[in-house]
DNA sequence: GATTGGCAGTCGAACGGATTGAGTGCCAAT
DNA sequence: ATTGGCACTCAATCCGTTCGACTGCCAATC
């Protein structure tokens, strides 16, 4: 079994590895840090360490390096989340105080998060699977386009350009519109999206056919919306931390365009709002990402619903700031959206 | 001086270094080329290939690599446009045929283009410095809180919300829609600002407090929408050319990152509509990109102004292939987008 | 039983020398 | 102008040696 002064071994390990990129000996930790040991002492330790696969030796004749399984006790057990620092405070919230809207909102914080992390930050936008309907509009523009406009209480605005078939009435239009409003109004989406396949019934049977064009295009407007939209920044700092990524980082290049992916992932994180979680090497295997890790907070918006904020760097990483810097944004992220 | 020779000797140096990444010498271009003199003939070639700076030696005893000046050489005057396959054409036309709106036909133009050349393909939004105005739409959301849509004839559409600080009379505000209508439908950007900056006093004197808050949000939009977009593809890629940027794709990944440096780079480079024009290596230098080239075209839109798309890569990138794919790529968007 | 110093053993990294081979530059002959 | 021949250069490769950082093990010690 691996004693207290064990897993103090397997700390110093992670940490000093994550600093220097080199696997670390027995020697070195003696005379880096005052465990009151000789070398040999830590020597047997480590074996027990290497015996629980926490770490491993890249070569015979060689220090250690964690494993996976190290890094995922370094986080769960091991790292001491150390608050940020005042001036990161302050960065934090001169930075992202003078932000106006919500894209504003969301660019500076990716900004931040990453020139925080040295790494890759991701934002997502406000969920809109608890979000509800505020405002629809129709704006004629055209004798035969409409453009329509629908609003979210999350401050998320979408519009869309239809072409119908007919000239439409203008005064027609707006009693549309104010039925619109009044049946979708404070829905959900799913709701929403409901009650407007059945919305053309509503009308005479004449007019059917151009409200189904209208209402039939709203519908895949709300259900788009579900796909979730992210921003992302630091996709240079990934040229900085290449050599950690076994030679290629083809793949995370490649996740990082596919944004589906990324979305896929953060999903199947599961983020109470305020704390974080981490998801390590190999874990992420199914996304091709074996050498990489992400660290992922929630954030919670006027919405209502929870959405996600993280770094993605190599499993080599600094969890412990990273861990305390996506708290820290997400946290400032939640009071600056719910306040709103 | 250099031969007719000489510059088919450079020709296919530039296309057998492109293709191999390896310095060719005089043997491997006549066992592969059928030049019908011998090795010591191109060598002779060679030199005063080398004397004019065209091509130059790692070592002293290695084949040639061209210079950037080869490389412009090259490009001016020696790259023959093939054009593109049947099958590509094919390919664009059923891939760019299918997309419905703006949106949609720039992600799938960058994305093909991307995939034409296998390098980072950019497009620029269309421009909107000769838009007109087609519509402005006010909408009320809330007592004190309105959104206005402001449409362009290219097809660009954006919102925004702003908050009043009295209550409105939907009437009056509908009196207002109406008027900004008539203003600057038609109008270019930089006249539909000036119209806005006087737009009040066509208002009784208790009204232009509120209807200057509207029109100087606007008149906000209209020049932010100057700031044009960049949609990009591909940035994988740079991971398989990475050897050629001489270790560090870091600069390149910055300035991916940092659109604004790459809207610099496009507005230098003049693009006459359907032809293409490149930039060599060192030309970027001011970029931080002197291990990169990129090839421009520009397209235009229903709009009337021309802006631009390309693709981005290391300077050892296939120049014919890229240049008859941007411009194959412009056209045909350019088609797609004047109709319209 | 935990800890320690000592010591042999392992293995990558670094260094140096020899070899190889692709390619050049030059020159005299055609 | 072109060519074959030849000496020369130099990166790349291989091989053997050394060096040094570590480990693993063991007997002695606290």
């Amino acid at each position: 079994m691996v004693s207290a002064r064990g897993l103090d071994v397997l700390r110093v390990i992670v940490q000093d590895y994550v600093a220097t990129r080199e696997p670390v000996g027995s020697k070195s930790i003696v005379e880096r840090h005052s465990f009151g040991v000789s070398a040999a002492t830590i020597r047997n330790d480590m074996v027990l360490l290497e015996d629980e696969e926490l770490i491993t030796a890249p070569h015979t004749s060689s220090g250690r390096v964690p494993t996976d399984k190290g890094y995922r006790m370094f986080v769960d057990q091991l790292a001491d989340l150390r608050p940020l620092t005042s001036a990161q405070r302050q960065a934090i919230e001169s930075f992202l105080g003078q932000a106006d809207d919500l894209d504003d909102v969301l660019a500076r914080s990716v900004r931040l998060l990453s020139q925080l992390t040295n790494s890759v930050a991701l934002v997502q936008y406000p969920s809109l699977a608890t979000a509800r309907v505020r405002h629809v509009e129709l704006v004629p523009l055209h004798p035969t386009r409409i453009m329509t406009v629908f609003i979210t209480d999350s401050g998320r605005v979408e519009q869309r350009l239809i072409d119908v078939s007919e000239h439409f009435d203008e005064v027609f239009l707006g009693e549309v519109r104010a039925k619109l409003n009044s049946a979708l109004t404070g829905q959900s989406l799913p709701e929403a999206a409901e009650r407007l396949a059945n919305f053309p019934e509503l009308f005479p049977r004449e007019h059917q056919a151009f409200v189904a064009q209208i209402s039939s295009s709203l519908v895949e407007q709300v259900l788009a919306n579900r796909a979730d939209k992210l921003v992302l920044a630091g996709t240079a700092n990934l040229a900085r931390t290449e050599q950690d990524f076994n030679g290629s980082i083809f793949p995370v290049l490649e996740a990082i365009e596919e944004q589906v992916t990324l979305l896929r992932l953060f999903g199947e994180m599961e983020v109470a709002n305020g704390s974080v979680s981490t998801r390590i090497g190999r874990e992420n295997a199914e996304f091709g990402l074996e050498e990489t890790s992400v660290v992922t907070g929630g954030y919670s918006s006027s919405g209502g619903g929870v959405s996600r904020l993280g770094v993605l760097g190599p499993t080599r990483m600094d969890y412990s700031n990273n861990m305390a810097a996506v708290r820290a944004v997400a946290r400032y992220l939640s009071r600056l959206l719910e306040d709103n």
